[in-house]
This record gives C-alpha cells, sequence and structure tokens, in this order.
DNA sequence: TATGAATGAGTCTTCATTCAT
DNA sequence: AATGAATGAAGACTCATTCAT
C-alpha cells in the first residue's frame, strides 16, 4: 500500500476530496462575483437570488448548494473585501521606505481600497446592525469584527513605528484615523461632499499630513 | 357684520380650516413618531405601510391621506431630523461665551444630536444614493441637501470668527470635522467602535481639541 | 286662503318641494356630466369615484348623496342616454319627407348617434351583463331596455310605412338593422374595421339602401 | 455511441427538454382553462390571478412562471380562441359541397362558433380598446388582428367564389356579414334580443339567405 | 450538483363605501 | 348637503426558500 493510498484510506480519499473542494470553492468565488456584479446594477436591496443565479449561470435553487441563505452571500462578499483590505494595506504599508511614508500609504490604503470599491464600502454599512434588513449573525459579525481589526493592525504598528507610541495610543490614532476616513467615504459615496463643495481625497490628504508630521514631531 | 365674520366670509371659514389643518399635521407628526417606532424595531426595511399604519392606530390605506407614498414618509422624517439638527447646533453654539466655546459646541452638537438620535443617522445614511433601496427623488434629495447645508452653517461661521477663515476654508474645515464626526457615529452605531476598544465621545473629544487648538493659536 | 296655500298645505310645501327637486337634479346632471368626461378620460374601469366627484367640484362622500353607489351612476348615464337615442331617432325620422326617407333617416340615426358618443356605446356594452363586472340589477335592466325599445320604435313605424308591414314583421327588419349598425360599430370603436379596410358609414349605408329599396320594392 | 445518444449530446438532452416542454404547454393549457371557468364565474373582472391559480391548483405567485403578467393571461385565451375560430371556419366551408353552401356555411361558421363560446366573444369585446381596462399591449394587438384576418379569409374566398367578385368587393361583403353577425351576438348576449322578441339564429339565417341568394343571382 | 416547479408570506397601493361632523 | 377621515377588502406582483427529480 502506498503513501497516496495510505493517507487516501486514512482521511477517506483525499486527493480526491481536495479536488472537489477546489471545485467547490472556485464555483463559489464565481457565484461571489456574479452577485457583485448583480449588486452593482441593481442594489443591494434590488438584487434577487434569481437574478444572482441567472448572472452566474445557475438556477436560484442551485445557490442554495453552495450557501445557505442569501445572507451568507452577503457576509462572504464582506469577508472577502476584509480580507483584500488588509492585503492591501499591508502591501501598501511594506511599499514604503521609511516610517513615516509606512505610516501614511498604510492609512491612505484603508481609503484608497474603499473609494476603488464602493461596492464593498455599501455591504459593509448595509449589513452592520442599524442599518438594513437585520444585520449579521452573531458568528458572522464576530468574524467579520475579527478581519478588521486584522486589517488595521499594519496602520497601527506603522503608527506606533512613527511616534513611539504604546500599543493602546497607536490604536486610538487607528481607529481615529479610521473614522475620519470611514466618514469622508460616507460623505463622498451619498454625494453629500459634492454638494458641499469638498473633494474626498484632498480632506484625506489634509487629515494624513496632519497626523504624520504630529507623530514625527513628538518622537 | 363684525370683523371676524368678515374675514372668515372672505377666506372661507379660515377658523375652521386652521383648526382642520392643526389636527392634520398633529397627526401626520403622530404618524411619523410611529414609522420611527417601527424603524427601530423592525429596521428600515422590514417596515412596511401596514405595520406603520397599525403602530400609528390606523388602516394601511389611511396612511395615503397624509403621505401620498412611502417614500415620502422617509422623506418626512428626514426633513423634520434635518430641522431638528440645525436648531440644535444653532441653540448649542449661541449658548457659548467665547468664540473657541460657540465652533466647540456647534461642532459637537452635531456629534451629540446624532448620538441620541440613532435612527435618524441611520435613516440618513439609508436614504442616500448608494446604500438603501433607491435613495430619494431628486427633488427631495436636493431640499434635503439644502437643509443639511443650512445645518452646518452656524459651525462654519463659528470655525471662521475663531481662526479667522475665510468661508471657503471655513467651509473646508466644517466639512472635515463633520467627516469625522460621522466616521465616529458610524462606527459606534455598528459596534466596531467597541470591538475596537474606542469610545466615541473620546475620539470626538479628541479630534474637536485639536480643531479648536490649532484654529485658536493660528488667529 | 288661497289657491297656492292650498295646494301647498296639500302636498306639503309644493313649491319648496319643486324647487329643492329641481336643484337637486340640476346638480345630479352636473355630476353625470364631470362622470362622462371622466370615463372618456380614463376609460370606465379607471374612473374613480374621486376623480368623478372632484371633477364635479365634490368630495367623493357627496356624491353618495345624489347615487347611492357607482352602478347608479353608469346605469344614469345610460338611461340618458337611451332617451337621448330616442329623441334623435324621433327628430330624424320626422325631418324626412317620403315613407323611404323616414325609414332610411330614423335607422341611420341609431349609428349617427353611437358614432358620436362612442363612450354611451362604450357604456352600453359594459353594462349589459356577459361583459363588464356583474351587469346591473334587474330592476335597472328592465328600465333601460324598455327605453330601448321605445327608442327603436320610430324605425319599426317608419319600415312598416314604408313596407306595408306588419308590426311583428317591421320589429324583425328594425332589430335586424340595428344588429348590422351595432357590428359595425362594435367593430370600428375596438378598430378591427380599419385594419379589416372597411369603413363603418359606408357599409351602414350599404345596408340602409338595401333596406329601403327591398321594402320600397315589395309593397 | 448511437444515433440516439449522438443527437442527444449535440442538442443537449432533446428528449428530455422535449418532455418538459409538453409538460409544460399541457399546464399552461390547463390553467387558461381554469381562467376560462373563473371568468366565466365571476366576469372578466373580478378574476383575481388568485382565484384563476386556485381554480387550477395553484398558488398566485405559480402563474408567473407560466404566464408573466395576467394581460398575457388573457391574450392566450383570444389567441387560441382565435384559431378554433379559424379552424372551425375552414372545416365547414370545406365540408360543404357547392360554392353557395360552402359561403353560407363559413360564414354560418363564424356565429355558431361564437354562440357555442360566449366567453370568448366577451373576452374578444373586453380586450379591444374602448372596452374594458385599457386593452391589450400594441404587439398583442397587431397579432390578434392578423389572426382574426386570417379566421375570416375563408369566408372571403367563398363569397368570391359564389359571386364571382373581386378581393375587394369579396372583403367587404365578408365583413358586413361579420358585422351582422357580430351584432346579433352582441344583443344576444347581452339579453337584448330576447326582450325585443327575436331570435338570434333566425336573424342570422335571414341574413346569410339574403346574400348568398344576392350573390348567387349576380355571378 | 443542478433544475424547475411551487410555495406562501409579503410588498405597496387603490378604491368604493361609510360616518361623524 | 357636504366634508374629510377612515375602513377593509382587494388588487397584481415579487421573492427567498424548499423539494422532487
Amino acid at each position: 500500500m502506498g503513501d497516496r493510498q495510505l493517507s487516501a484510506s486514512i482521511t477517506q480519499e483525499t486527493p480526491k476530496r481536495a479536488r472537489r473542494e477546489a471545485v467547490r470553492d472556485f464555483k463559489r468565488r464565481r457565484i461571489l462575483e456574479a452577485a457583485k456584479r448583480v449588486f452593482h446594477d441593481k442594489g443591494l436591496d434590488g438584487a434577487a437570488m434569481r437574478a444572482i443565479a441567472s448572472e452566474a449561470g445557475y438556477t436560484a435553487g442551485a445557490l442554495y448548494s453552495y450557501f445557505p441563505a442569501k445572507e451568507d452571500i452577503y457576509a462572504a462578499i464582506l469577508a472577502n473585501s476584509l480580507a483584500a483590505l488588509a492585503h492591501a494595506i499591508r502591501d501598501a504599508g511594506a511599499a514604503a521606505d521609511d516610517a513615516a511614508g509606512r505610516a501614511r500609504a498604510a492609512a491612505q490604503a484603508f481609503y484608497d481600497y474603499y473609494r476603488a470599491n464602493p461596492l464593498e464600502l455599501d455591504l459593509s454599512f448595509y449589513l452592520y446592525r442599524g442599518i438594513g434588513p437585520r444585520g449579521l449573525t452573531p458568528a458572522l459579525d464576530r468574524q467579520l469584527n475579527g478581519r478588521l481589526i486584522a486589517a488595521l493592525k499594519p496602520i497601527a504598528d506603522a503608527l506606533a513605528a512613527l511616534g513611539g507610541l504604546d500599543p493602546v495610543d497607536a490604536g486610538t490614532e487607528t481607529v481615529a484615523a479610521a473614522c475620519h476616513m470611514s466618514g469622508v467615504l460616507l460623505l463622498e459615496r451619498s454625494g453629500r461632499l459634492k454638494v458641499l463643495g469638498q473633494s474626498g481625497p484632498a480632506l484625506v490628504a489634509r487629515h494624513l499630513d496632519e497626523l504624520t508630521a504630529r507623530l514625527a514631531h513628538r518622537s
């Protein structure tokens, strides 16, 4: 009995199972992409399961083999989104040369990511309690919160390095910056920033300038 | 024929009409309050006309004498909300003694208002394009934008007075502050601030301290 | 005690009552005219009581002082219509010189009337059992049938005179002509005549030519 | 791989598809039959989708997989009706021996069909513009008009053959006859013929006698 | 796995009618 | 006589979800 057969018999045909899982994951991703396209076209509320399925080349019922409910489609997109955000922030920070550049780039990446992916911004607003139908399952909520914290970590680290801050203060600065950028994104996305005669990127630049200047000065 | 009778006959029973108008307005307000309660309990999307009507002590059909469509209920609540916000900001500013106090109090009032009325925050997010079903009719949208600008005016004036700013710069500072507070409100309302171990009021206080200090220093 | 007072005391204030009745009748007629206008604009089914009332300068509820139900408005219009049709037929017949002219003119008047008043044609189709919601109350139905018979009487008389027919045969000829013209009106009004490349008036003329020729020849 | 399997793989499971299509068509027909029954019982206007669905053994929502809107149910019934009418006219004409018999039988078939299917007469009146809610979509209207013309064609041909008419005159004679019979059907269906003491079949017989006699004489 | 049929609860909205004033 | 508020039943249609195949 060879190794392959051995391991297969232990975990019950692992390679076959792995292949299946891979295909399944691929199909899930395809469905999520289709869902995003539909959300984009029809809005979050106007997106019917039928439409998503159809866009993905399935019948409505078929989706339920991949996602137990519509909410899970939302959640999966959001989870992917947070993962991508984390990536974007990490990469942006890593690409910079000095501490100030790292802090600035990491923070800016947060803004840039959502600016480039407004749908995910909408979704993120939509799904948290207070807006939208009913929010998320507690379990999902916790999972997503964890991902958000992880995504913001590089910003906090960079700010700590830049200003010689302890983790607590770095966290506060990070969240403050995130709040600011979230507010800009929200008002920008809802069209109010334009009405008020302001530019989102300029507001963010101003804020990050001040922040990095303050911290650089301090250390 | 006395004056009262005369004027009544000219304007066609004004007092009767006035009384009816007043009652009607009162009923409208009651319906809006009921709607807010339902929004609060069931979420904005889960609030059916039937439920609102029932909460207000009516049948579904009866609401349509007061509001021609569901959208108008949203819009009326939001309009009232913006009016109340404007009031709150104005009053807060007026109550302070010096320029710094006025600026700070006016800005803080924005945060305090929405913190005390999270439903109106939700509604305000929900109705603007990008989130929610379809947003508002362009006409309503414009009207509400006007109200928002008006509401923020006292903050801009106070900041201008404090820092000796021209209107343009004052506008930018105002919007920057509004963005920051909106972001805090959003993250607070969605429970994320708590998860991140931060306090909304503290973040706002920090931001307004810095802002007023910077402007006071400048002038 | 004068004659006027006497008669008044007998029938209980007759002149006052008569005045009231006259005014009431006038108002009823005004409402019916308004209803016709609304039917014309919105179609028989699209005409809401509110719309009719509004067109007549009333509130919906007020109509119920004049007509116990919507159906009665339909019926009243139809009754008036049949009366007017009777008039038109009688007058047309009376204006002609000889027997052939009388017969022809009377029959033609039937077609002309409905051609000029398509709304009343619609109504007449709509209200009879088989089409429309539920038809009419038996009592109303009988009343309207009586009016129809009366309206057609002059045609029958003229045909009888022209062809030396007994009343039974004259009735048959009359109804046959009415059927023909009704069919033309129906197909014309529903747009099918046009599609089939035919002209309503020409078809009617052809038919009446043959009819009068046949009868004239016979006598 | 046998021929059947080959062709199946090429056209993607044709037999399965065909089976499904057949079942679907059968269900559609069943729904239309149910709809006709409901129309008969409650009138065209009183027939709610729920009632039709229920009569067919479905929920209201299910109907929408078979007919995208209520109007399409109407239209499908009417289309079927016109197809059946065309069949009836063609068959009746074909069964006769001589030209006169053919013409007479074809025309008579028009009357007989609608007399036997008064519901379809109602529907046909109801759906054309001028009566009923709004009539039909222009596209449907055109389609149905085409079917009507096609249905009447055999009558025109037979009349042309009988009287040696050119197509234009044959068309006029056909439409004239159709008008006459439609009028008879209308007055018969609405109960007025009975009130006027006439018999539908007798009136039609009279008319067709005259028509065929006239044409036969002419040629 | 995927389909397609079907469900059933739900949506907003309309409207004839009633009734207190 | 007329109003304006209110009812309540009904309307067509949508959609997430389930399930036999």
